[in-house]
DNA sequence: TTTGAATATGCAATCGATTGTTGAAATTTA
DNA sequence: TAAATTTCAACAATCGATTGCATATTCAAA
């Protein structure tokens, strides 16, 4: 039994002695049409179980309706959630996504990305990886006039759409927090600097630090704190100086956080009461660990919702030339029992 | 300015004066083409900075290198962990994904399949929705001669690739686990029977208790308590009786188990001593509660990975018809402090 | 009956890349 | 040097759907 050949307009068109002009009109709907031979057309099809070959369609029409989007891995809560608000729209418009993972690795990055170019894409949709630091990549999506869209972290010197979070107000707010919760020694855990959100969140400390007239203390920055274990190396070390913290934020994720809480519970420190910690990106654990964990929530499905949105206004609106144009989501703080030394 | 046109093969070849077809051959690295040309095709290629229109290139090979995934949501752990399995393949072999949401409809899947189709992938991975109840659309795919693969859930009556975990054995050992921990009234929460998953998991518990003597007793078995809301409702249920349960299997999830949990807390009810506690997918959270869930691991992003080399393999083997085969992998009871009566 | 408009359909080019066939030039062999 | 062979490139068809233009048909108005 060999492979059948897919049913296609011309086998239709045979069927009922008529062009396949009249066949495709007749699936487009286009008025050009009778109305009898059109219902004919269709039923027909319907039987003959015929489906559109998008990739003819595409490439006539010169568009894809497919949109590719750039993670460096989807199977992290922020981005997953990212990712089904962008779904959630284009589906709708019929549109469909096309998922890369760079890995946090530039050269996976720059490949997924000429993949995408490749594959005609209406719009790239990126959050770069840690690694990358030249944007050339980015800079030939746009030669190829092909939409791009960066969220969260994003090569701020790169004119385009921009979907992202205030990172800078939100660690302002957790920081400031924690110090009207009486905290004095505050301790922040760092992201790679490369990285834009990473560099916020250093500056919103910093600034919460400044408005209090509380002096940076060069000892409680601990670098590169970005994963769970990271974040408990870092933390031991902090923990063991002579005049230790009284308040960790981890800055970079709610992972370091847990690292955090684990290696305080080790060490017998009690959290909140001798150390609070405060997390970023509200983890669903983040709710549930003892005590629970302060964090700060990112909406990261609406700011997928706001991604897809964001393309199809610039895609309707026929200007010449894009705007760069920059939304930004205010995150917001989510107090819980970690940080809750007053009430003690 | 008006939009450019992308660079295409004939662009190429008439600057070089040579031919499209030698310009195709040179970049497919075909030997009918002069070493000198070959070389100089593929610089001016590079210098006018040509990208290969994937759309066209497979039309014309009747093929898409393309791979399509429909899950229930892709931002839940368990699925997003597949798809960056089968990411992490496919990748490599310079295959894409496009994914699809069903949001747990039958609806939105079938239209979801349907796009797959007109997309001309070479595949389609599936995990079926709860709604899901006739295979219409799955039967469609094998007439369109695409390679099907269904997992997790899936269709037990059509024959087709599948890759599954066995449910039935990881539940059986999850509740004999509890019994030889001295659990004696382990209730049951149960997912939509439609599911076969679901269905697996509630014969493994029957069995153990079968295995160890033990009655079945109806009042122990809650349906429907899949979500961690329905789970905390059949929990109020289940430790209100004159003779409640002392251990509870949420055989649907993690998040009922956590929902089982917070329950028992708020009706003070001691987790291990008085109410062992199981769920089931081992989320990144069960480790962390307090005290720590017991539950079962299914080595998804393996899972992943484990279809994606399926599809290579089937494709590389040119049988004419594909041998219905099923890979199953055996998921592993992840024993903590929720069910350690016995040590206490 | 003729003219004009409206409607419906056919024809053929097009999107960009691939590939089987053919023929010319270059090279080897006799 | 002639014949045989190899190497390389051109030509043209093809994948399936879309669409501008031309033509045919129908019907109504003049």
């Amino acid at each position: 039994m060999k492979a059948k050949k897919r049913v296609t307009i011309y086998d239709i068109a045979k069927k009922l002695n008529v062009t396949p002009s009249s066949v495709s009109r007749a699936l487009n709907n286009s008025s050009y049409v009778n109305e009898t031979t059109k219902k004919l057309i269709l039923k027909t099809a319907e039987e003959m179980n015929y489906k559109r070959n998008t990739l003819a369609s595409n490439l006539r029409r010169g568009q894809s309706k497919t949109i590719g989007v750039v993670v460096p891995r989807i199977n992290q809560n922020f981005f997953a959630n990212v990712i089904a608000g962008i779904e959630e729209i284009t589906y709708k418009k019929g549109y469909n996504i096309i998922i890369c993972q760079s890995g946090e690795s530039y050269e996976k990055e720059v490949q997924s990305v000429n993949t995408l170019i490749n594959q005609h894409v209406d719009c790239i949709v990126i959050s770069i990886s840690v690694d990358t630091e030249d944007y050339k990549h980015l800079q030939n999506v746009i030669d190829h006039q092909i939409q791009l869209i960066q969220f969260d972290r994003v090569a701020e010197e790169l004119e385009t759409l921009k979907v992202i979070n205030d990172n800078e107000q939100a660690s302002f707010e957790a920081v400031s927090h924690m110090i009207s919760q009486g905290y004095r020694r505050i301790a922040l855990l760092e992201g790679p600097q490369t990285l834009n959100i990473f560099r916020q969140r250093k500056n919103g400390y910093l600034q919460a630090l400044a408005k209090h007239q509380m002096p940076v203390i060069d000892e409680l920055i601990a670098q590169n704190a970005w994963t769970k274990e990271l974040g408990a190396t870092a933390t031991r070390q902090l923990l063991s100086l002579s005049n230790p913290p009284d308040a960790i934020f981890a800055s970079t994720s709610d992972f370091s956080a847990l690292g955090v809480l684990e290696v305080a519970n080790s060490m017998n420190f009690k959290v909140p009461q001798e150390l609070g910690i405060c997390g970023y990106s509200n983890e669903n654990f983040s709710e549930i660990t003892s005590p629970s964990i302060t964090t700060i929530d990112q909406f990261s499905v609406y700011m997928g919702k706001t991604i897809a949105n964001l393309f199809f206004q610039e895609s309707e609106n026929l200007q010449v030339e894009t705007i760069p144009k920059v939304i930004s989501i205010k995150p917001k703080l989510i107090a819980r029992s970690s940080t809750e030394k007053n009430q003690q």
